[in-house]
DNA sequence: TTCATAAATGTAACCGTTTACATTCATGAA
DNA sequence: TTCATGAATGTAAACGGTTACATTTATGAA
């Protein structure tokens, strides 16, 4: 029903061809014929049609971004970074969010290739175990993982180092003279990252002499967090004094869950979340976290995947700074008992 | 560079049409054929191509969301509805947030008519006076608002009643006892429902018999609660008990702020939020809002516009059920000094 | 076996652009 | 005025599908 550009060619009585030269100042169009164009396109309100153009040209100028799901606004960050580079890059995005579903991924990721999107951007459940980013490499379709840190599968990936971040958590725990830790994480069959900051968090633990932590796997999706943290405050003296969380939102309903049961934050129990939601700096307390450049990561991600579709090759995997922010839900540890005193370590790197 | 229609058909010695119609289930073909059609298929990994069909059918089985922000998840809630229902309809979906800048708007809504979206879902700045939409009007693309809630044009519209939420706002805080109530907000400008809301809220208060709220306009996207609370609590006696918040992002924050301020919630002061992000009911306190649905929203505005594109006609304007959640950071009023009774009339419609 | 009929398949135009190449036009030097 | 040259414009073939219509093939009743 639009007009078309041949309708515009015959209304200012030139040819399709130096419409489309003007439309696209591909070549040169003189003066008056110009005019006499503009004012065709003018009076018909033609706007090119992309479909064509890319069915001609074999390019889309669109990205596709898949990821788990919105309602975390950590993902929210990222796709508002993808969101500014690729406007900013003339591309279009193609949405979708996974609800952390593997056929949910294969099912989307095939339509996307259907449309042609020239390159994604995903957080995908498993890298390292992946038939949508198999079925990418085989396609020859360019991706960039996000959030996503994979190990074994040599795959370009924007992230954060998630093992050192988990490592500096406890470090930070323990300096603040914390020695009953825990960890607070999603199911780590949907999370890679969860994953590997649980590991770091392990390895931060035993090399400041902390007893191995506490590992609590709740379901993140339809928590309860009350429910499941009250059989561990049961008995105080022996419940973890500081928790790390695997992400922001989780921290914030630790934190929550923990008031309700009684427990004062920091002087209780002491929270660190991971992820550095911009709402978390508004709480009180404010939330102690790990910070990943969220925005800057999406960007970064999508920069990338545009360089290499325009020939160039950078590198394949960023790992972006993150830093601790402490925040006030993580304090000083409560002056131990002399019965806790007994069998730990003397503080070594404490402060003076 | 994939292969095409003729790829197959050759390999397979039939037309393209056969291809064609085995590959739609359009038309009938011959049980050995179709298995040589598809074992060609597979055989060149044929993927047909959504660009081609989309020219040749002039359909696209695409969708334009445009929102604000991802920062704010109630918007992210609101697209993953949309997504959902598009999912489950076969469309995908275009998308992209402008940051509450028009020209950003403008610009974007060009690049997803050049697509050809079928249909566009959106949040404007100001649907009363927009340009986007009068475009969208005058080329006769459907399209679906969310969130927004235009008074003097028609326009086809998926909301919650903001202002019978505001007023319902007041009501529950002078019901509670308060009486000096005070709104915090975001700008104006940038949102008809904030000021939805607000007309709303002044209306119950002065329905409940209170003095008329303060309200406080604060920068949404670059905010100091804080800052901007202090001086209002300066004297706190003068000071509103009971603050209505725009929205929950902003709700939380003041929340934080008044702690920091050394002010309880819900002891000294109330607050109440809206939109019922489900993060609200994970903190402590739980957070006092008004819930609109924002999911069900989202596949509402996207159901009404796919019936649209095939054809039926359904509602314009579609007003979904809001519902008090009455969370522990809104508590009853501390009883009034004798100073405050006395210019106070009697509480009409306090419990027994 | 023949033929009407239905089932299966093929042909080619079309969707809206781009672009290589061909053609026409304008310009200025001889 | 003529002609070489470069500038401006036009022609028509792609791009990858769909589909109306034409054609061929299979089926079964007479």
């Amino acid at each position: 029903m639009p007009a078309t550009i041949r309708d515009v060619a015959s209304l200012a009585g030139v040819s399709v061809a130096t419409v489309s030269r003007l439309v696209n100042r591909s070549g040169k169009v003189r003066d008056d014929t110009a005019a006499r164009v503009q004012a065709a396109i003018e009076a018909l309100g033609f706007r090119p049609s992309a479909v064509g153009r890319n069915l001609s040209t074999s390019q889309t100028r669109s990205l596709g971004v898949v990821i788990p799901s919105l309602t975390n606004p950590v993902f929210a960050d990222a796709v508002a970074g993808i969101n500014e580079e690729a406007r900013a890059r003339d591309y279009t995005l193609m949405f979708t969010a996974t609800n952390y579903d593997r056929a949910e991924e294969q099912g989307i990721v095939d339509a996307f290739l259907a449309y042609r999107v020239e390159g994604l951007i995903l957080t995908v459940a498993d890298p390292e175990d992946s038939l949508v980013l198999d079925l990418l490499e085989r396609e020859g379709v360019p991706y960039v993982l996000i959030y996503n840190q994979p190990n074994a599968k040599e795959r370009p990936t924007v992230t954060v180092d998630n093992v050192a971040a988990g490592r500096e958590a406890a470090e930070a725990l323990a300096k603040l003279g914390h020695r009953r830790l825990g960890m607070v994480a999603g199911r780590f069959s949907a999370s890679d990252r969860a994953l590997a900051r649980r590991d770091g968090f392990l390895t931060g633990a035993r090399a400041a002499g902390c007893p191995d932590p506490l590992v609590l796997e709740v379901d993140f999706v339809d928590l309860n967090a009350e429910e499941a943290l009250r059989p561990l405050y049961q008995r105080r003296s022996e419940a973890p004094s500081a928790l790390f969380c695997s992400n922001d939102l989780l921290a914030m309903a630790v934190v929550g869950a923990l008031g309700r049961l009684g427990l004062s934050v920091p002087d209780d129990v002491s929270v660190i979340g991971f992820d550095g939601l911009a709402i978390g700096t508004q709480l009180h307390p404010t939330l102690a976290t790990i910070v990943q450049p969220s925005r800057e990561m999406g960007r970064a991600a999508t920069a990338q995947l545009l360089d290499r579709l325009s020939g160039e090759v950078p590198l394949r995997t960023v790992t972006l700074p993150h830093s601790l922010r402490l925040g006030e839900s993580a304090g000083p540890a409560a002056k131990p008992s002399p019965t806790e005193l007994r069998d730990s370590p003397a503080f070594e790197d404490e402060e003076t």
